[in-house]
DNA sequence: GCAATGCCTCCTGAG
DNA sequence: GAGGCATTGC
């Protein structure tokens, strides 16, 4: 045996060496269960002979397969083209391209994003007269993902479920969403996994076909994983019933998307004679961070009972620093990172910044601008979700899937063609009629006679464009082919004008997204001998993440919510924004279910420290166009009170140049004043909102907007002209 | 009939 | 702080 296993512990080695039957790995924070999977991947290849072929791994991120794939071929000099390795989603995209004919779709569906959702379902509501004010699109959006991920189809909703006036309106917009996509030839992430389901319950060959290949499975992360995704799994696993998940019901923080903690739960009562192992020495905090997370997650009623332990040094205590605001915030933790690598010599990559909202990151943004810290915001929009990627894109995917309307409504008239959306109206009316999709129809643009010869001709000229590519994309490789795209287009000079907040143009990202391309061919090139089409390549891209996008090579401290956070650790990790209201999150304090979720996503965050934590908190802070006043976190106060140390208020230097901050505002907009009438400090009556203070100005125009503290305690922006000085 | 402008709203979390 | 939408401007 190769002496790579002595390295493992003897719970470890039982999970490499446990290889037939049912297997739950109850594995704690940090306690090597990435490198149990691995070596047991291995020992089934080299030691036990099984064909790479007949293994199934399940990872939560694409990154953590790609780290899983090198590992196994740099440590073990184990091939692994023929394993399959990747997400639930990835492996179901894959399964539905091959069985395509099987399904109401062809091989190279498009897939649409959240954004795509939200428009589409916006557009079926307005088309069925349902008022988008009474019921949220999103709410909708994320009621018809809860129906798919419990595997309840729109036919079956409607004839089970519709005993209200509000499900009634639900199954209309869940039945027209789903024939629209299927007219589109495109699927939402959910449709990925339900479709594999329904394929697997209706064509017992296929199914057969996949029990037969896969007779090791391996998933991680099962305490995340939704009633959809379970079904997957035991109906793969019902032939060998080989079936090792890998979890810590501790972590399960995904509930709000159907994760249910009751599958790790239940896992002995699904699969008989379950041998369960738990893993619970951490080999990654000291010994008062792992304390502190003991102490935090010993308030769950909802888990399995089980204390983690480490070797490792005692350690510093975890510093909880109170701030005024989140200025003051962000500009302490950019003072102590400076501290951090000029005392400790570590690198910025050992670093990270963990936060409950996406929007905390933009104060941290800027303040590591101004203070000179790489950083990299992982999350939050995501890249390919950017608008000017998504225009790049969408030119791809209507050469890939010509039956992509969406796709084809975002680009016909960008860059501008002269075809307003009446023109546009005009065409969707015609494809309709002809009942071919919008890209066909252009075919016919001769015989439309809603339009005046003038638009034909642009259509005319556009559909001649989308040939000529259509024709390229069957020859030139993706790099080449998104090349002459972008030249053609002469998207670069178009988003060269467009600046973002780091200070980047959108054109910097189309630049980023031709590079990622050109990466993509060389790498598909070496592994598979000949370079990737636009197929092979769109069908990666639907389903990388941000955090398979992140590259460690460049030495940035990472930004991240703390969702994002589950899997990675951090030499160093500052928890901030640790308010009541923010973690745990407002939306969540009422259902004690909830507050317990968002209790395992503090202690997630905590056991992501190796070395030190720091977590902070904002007296003040602001949200739009007000302010909130929150106490610490609930969970600080649950903290074992030997392994912490706290800080208040006594960051003077922050502080004082905070307060310089706030004076040299006061001037600024002073400055700005015109009509001398109004200052900061101005007493002011309005009609509505009573009494108030002017806190600052700021000039739009010819209109001065005054930013306004009143004495209800709310601060709001108004125009100068509805506000009388008193 | 298209394009530019200004206002409004959004922010829990993500494949 | 940016995208979506309605209104106005050309």
């Amino acid at each position: 045996m190769n002496e790579l296993y002595l390295k493992l512990n003897e719970s470890q080695q039982e999970v490499v060496k446990s290889t037939e039957g049912p297997v739950l790995v109850l594995a704690g924070a940090g306690s090597g269960k990435t490198l149990s999977i691995v070596h047991r991947i291995a020992y089934l290849i080299s030691e036990k002979m099984v064909s790479p072929w007949h293994i199934l791994a399940v990872t939560f991120t694409n990154k953590a397969a790609n780290e899983m794939k090198s590992r196994l071929e740099k440590s073990f000099k184990i091939s692994t083209k023929s394993l399959w390795i990747g997400t639930f989603h990835s492996m179901c995209a894959r399964i539905l391209r091959i069985e395509s004919q099987y399904l109401p779709f062809s091989s190279n569906f498009t897939i649409f994003d959240a954004n795509d959702q939200d428009t589409i379902i916006k557009k079926i509501m307005k088309n069925l007269n349902i008022s988008s004010k009474q019921f949220h699109p999103s709410k909708v959006k994320s009621a018809i993902s809860f129906q798919k991920n419990n595997l309840i189809s729109w036919q079956e909703y409607e004839q089970n479920y519709t005993d209200s006036f509000y499900t009634k309106i639900l199954a209309k917009v869940y039945k027209a969403y789903q024939q629209y996509l299927v007219k589109n030839n495109g699927m939402d992430f959910d449709d990925l996994l339900f479709y594999v389901v329904n394929l697997f319950k209706k064509n017992s060959k296929v199914l057969e076909k996949y029990q037969n290949k896969f007779e090791y499975i391996m998933i991680d992360e099962y305490q995340d994983t939704n009633y959809a995704q379970y079904k997957i799994v035991y109906e793969l696993g019902k032939k060998y019933k080989n079936v090792c998940v890998v979890g810590d019901d501790d972590q399960s923080i995904y509930g709000w998307r159907g994760a249910d903690i009751y599958n790790i739960l239940s896992f002995e009562n699904d699969y008989q004679n379950a041998k369960v192992i738990p893993l619970v020495q951490n080999y990654r905090s000291t010994r008062l961070i792992l304390k502190a997370a003991n102490s935090v997650i010993s308030n769950n009623r909802a888990r399995h009972k089980k204390e983690l332990w480490t070797k490792k040094h005692i350690g510093n205590r975890i510093k909880i620093v109170e701030l005024d605001n989140e200025n003051e915030e962000a500009m302490y933790v950019a003072q102590k990172i400076k501290e951090i690598i000029c005392d400790n010599n570590v690198s910025l990559n050992d670093i990270a910044v963990l936060y409950r909202t996406n929007a905390q990151s933009r104060v941290f943004e800027s303040e590591f601008l101004n203070a000179n810290i790489n950083y990299r915001v992982i999350g939050g929009i995501n890249f390919y979700q950017r608008k000017e990627i998504k225009d790049v894109l969408a030119y791809l995917r209507i050469l890939a899937n010509p039956r992509d309307n969406e796709s084809f409504l975002r680009i016909v008239n960008f860059p501008k063609r002269h075809l307003g959306n009446v023109s546009i109206g005009k065409l969707i009316d015609f494809a309709n009629q002809k009942a071919v999709s919008l890209r066909k129809s252009l075919e016919y643009i001769e015989q439309c006679q809603d339009l005046s010869n003038n638009i034909k001709d642009k259509f005319q000229k556009f559909n001649d464009f989308l040939l000529s590519y259509e024709k390229k994309a069957e020859i030139l490789p993706i790099n080449e082919l998104m090349n002459n795209l972008v030249d053609d287009l002469k998207l670069l000079s178009i988003y060269e004008q467009q600046e973002l907040v780091s200070g980047e143009t959108r054109a910097d990202m189309v630049k980023e997204l031709v590079a990622s391309a050109e990466e993509f061919t060389s790498l598909y090139k070496d592994e598979f001998g000949k370079k990737p089409k636009l197929n092979e390549y769109l069908q990666q891209v639907s389903l990388i993440t941000d955090i398979d996008r992140t590259d460690s090579s460049e030495n940035s401290v990472s930004l991240m919510t703390m969702h994002n956070a589950k899997g990675l650790e951090f030499s160093y990790v500052f928890i901030v924004g640790a308010e009541d209201g923010l973690i745990p999150h407002k939306n969540s304090i009422e259902e004690k279910a909830q507050l317990e979720e968002e209790r395992r996503l503090f202690y997630v965050s905590i056991t992501r420290a190796k070395h030190d934590l720091y977590i902070t908190y904002a007296n003040c802070r602001r949200y739009y166009d007000y302010y909130n006043f929150n106490r610490a976190s609930r969970f600080i106060d649950e903290i074992d009170p030997d392994t912490v140390e706290y800080t208040n208020k006594q960051f003077e230097r922050t502080y004082q140049i905070a307060k310089k901050k706030i004076n040299i505002c006061k001037e600024h907009s002073a400055n700005l004043l015109t009509n001398k009438e109004f200052q900061v400090g101005s007493k002011i009556i309005h009609k509505t909102f009573g009494k108030g203070t002017v806190l600052g100005i700021t000039k739009n125009g010819a209109k001065a907007k005054l930013t306004i503290a009143f004495e209800s305690g709310r601060i709001k922006k108004i125009i100068d002209s509805f506000v009388e000085k008193i």
